[in-house]
DNA sequence: TTCCCTAACTTGAACGATCAAATCATGCAT
DNA sequence: ATGCATGATTTGATCGTTCAAGTTAGGGAA
């Protein structure tokens, strides 16, 4: 509190203007070799830090990504979210760059957001996630030329004009079912969302592509519903009464597997309620959600610090610099995590 | 983008000078009632937002207040720390701040962050969470006058130079110890951490006192152990091995409880691996997590969304006005979330 | 009338950095 | 010797606010 380090203190103490010790930071290939070293000396002699208020007035450049903390909905899948932030915050902070966080409660919510930071912090850029189709954030950041990159696939356009980075969610189900076809698996149902979400529609495009690859049709073998465990639970019931061949069940979410599970497993414990006795059915879930990992669900688990630290070097690689550089499409590879429900 | 409006802009619109506008915003009392309501007429028109950087360098105050976001450990405790979070994104926003993240692993990295954020960002307070007994951090902010509140009580100081919000944890297992007893259990353990630990000690402390209120001792009821699942279980299985008696189990956390709950469970279905048939017993877990909802486990939860709102409001108190206003601390209560566990 | 006070508003300076232009050697070709 | 490009450094201006001091007009009281 008490010392606050100018530049103006370190170019005195050097013996130098306040411009030569502000290149010798910034610029250091037009200071002489000797005065750079006797200025960062005094820099860290003097323990000076640039004041990043004073910089940005200059520069126009806050260092700061906006991302937003989601209001966790069921807690299940709100980690994601979570594990992504921490991600993007440690990367963050190796290349100079800190999180701001705010909240918003849905797309509008969300640029009204946008606009309040941009006046007041003015953030370099924003990161955003769970893209989905006809996504207005999106429009509205690009058409003000504000740089973002998003965690989600552009589902609207295959030639976005920005940066996304996504986890290849097919593969991932694609994974789960071929997993499940060598334990001798035949009639494998999916449980998703309800058509028209990208995410939910590619999730459930892997489980077709690998039963379509061994000559095994999917008629019959799905239900899509709302991303609950109740939903979840009511749908498996159904899927299953249904058809009594099912032994197994792909799932679009943790919380829709959890559901399966109440349904799927063995008499069950006192502690579980709900759902009746039934067949024993294996189960895959996605997110590799702690749940997941808590009652041995088996899950599909998205790479998320590598798509938090992918998203930021996309991001600080055109603000640094290649400003007009094509935007860059990253899909990442899930993997699969095996544990005892399949 | 396009439109950087300055309080010039509005100066001139409003035909007034900078001052005048600025004080129309920020201290209308100065400003004639005609005078006012025109600039912000003009303010509104232009859609003119102040500049966090310019007047952070006038002022000194940044309008930040940082946060640690946590490596997640084991997923299961992780989430207190996101719903926290979150709660302080929401207030901060509604009270004109914004929340900045940092991590850090261990107390000297984060005295460590505290400094490089202090020099670059400058932000007005910082809010820490889960305090410990001679907590360097604490120490740090005080020596530099740096304003800061804690989530978890001043262990070691009963006279905390410092705010801080704690939630009762002593009432929370004190609470599930009773609700187990109107049940009619009368030898009821508890899992907990290695003493030593402020908050693990509370816990324990409520169970304690419940127990003697109605006549009992707890010699041979409880067990220490390292906070997590396996060990959990470890601890459980030996406290229900050497005691046939004992019919429920309180824990410190969710994660020891669903240990206790593989060990506790009736046969328990295929999916739910280790863990022998054992008698079915009662269990109460703390914080109620995503994994306590999900597998129905009864728990303790925290109100964290009034935690985090009441620290905030505590911080924003002393900083816009109170500055020397002595040390609040506020003790919230938890409240029981009843399940099938117990 | 003169003086002072107050309310309402304006002006100049400053916060701490960087940009753009200016200065000043130094070396090299003409 | 003159001119000119180059490298190293300095100087002045500026980003958008707010603080502190200054100005102006309009009342009263002496």
């Amino acid at each position: 509190m008490a010392d606050k380090v100018t530049i103006a203190d370190v170019a005195r103490a050097a013996g130098v203007s306040r411009q030569t010790v502000s290149n010798a930071l910034n610029t250091p290939e037009v200071v002489r070799e000797e005065t750079r070293r006797r200025v960062l000396d005094v820099v860290e002699e003097l323990g000076y830090r640039v004041n990043q208020a004073a910089r940005q007035m200059r520069t126009g450049r806050s260092r700061l990504i906006a991302a937003r903390i989601d209001p966790e909905q069921d807690g299940i899948n709100g980690s994601v979210g979570d594990r992504f932030l921490h991600g993007l915050t440690e990367t963050a902070a190796r290349e100079g760059y800190r999180v701001l966080l705010y909240t918003a409660d849905g797309d509008d919510a969300e640029t009204a957001a946008f606009d309040d930071l941009l006046g007041a912090y003015e953030p370099d850029a924003f990161v955003l996630m769970a893209t989905h189709h006809g996504d207005r954030r999106t429009t509205w950041l690009a058409e003000r030329g504000v740089p973002f990159v998003t965690f989600g696939r552009a589902w609207s356009d295959p030639a976005a004009p920005h940066c996304w980075v996504d986890v290849d969610g097919a593969a991932g189900t694609e994974a789960a079912t071929r997993h499940l076809l060598s334990q001798g698996h035949r009639r494998i149902g999916f449980l998703g969302w309800p058509k028209g979400s990208g995410v939910g529609d590619d999730r459930r495009e892997g489980w077709r592509r690998a039963l379509a690859e061994v000559g095994l049709g999917v008629a019959g073998l799905h239900r899509e519903t709302e991303d609950d465990v109740v939903p979840g639970e009511h749908a498996a019931r159904d899927l299953l009464d249904r058809d009594p061949e099912i032994t197994a069940l792909v799932c679009a979410s943790d919380s829709l597997a959890l559901g399966a599970l109440h349904v799927a497993r063995a008499p069950g414990p006192a502690w579980l309620a709900g759902g009746h006795p039934h067949r024993p059915v294996a189960v895959v879930g996605f997110d590799d959600t702690p749940v997941a990992r808590a009652i041995g669900l088996t899950s599909v688990r998205q790479p998320l610090a590598e798509v938090a630290s992918s998203c930021l070097r996309l991001l600080t690689h055109r603000l640094d610099g290649g400003a007009g550089a094509p935007p860059e499409y990253l899909l990442l590879p899930p993997s699969l995590v095996v544990r005892a429900s399949g």
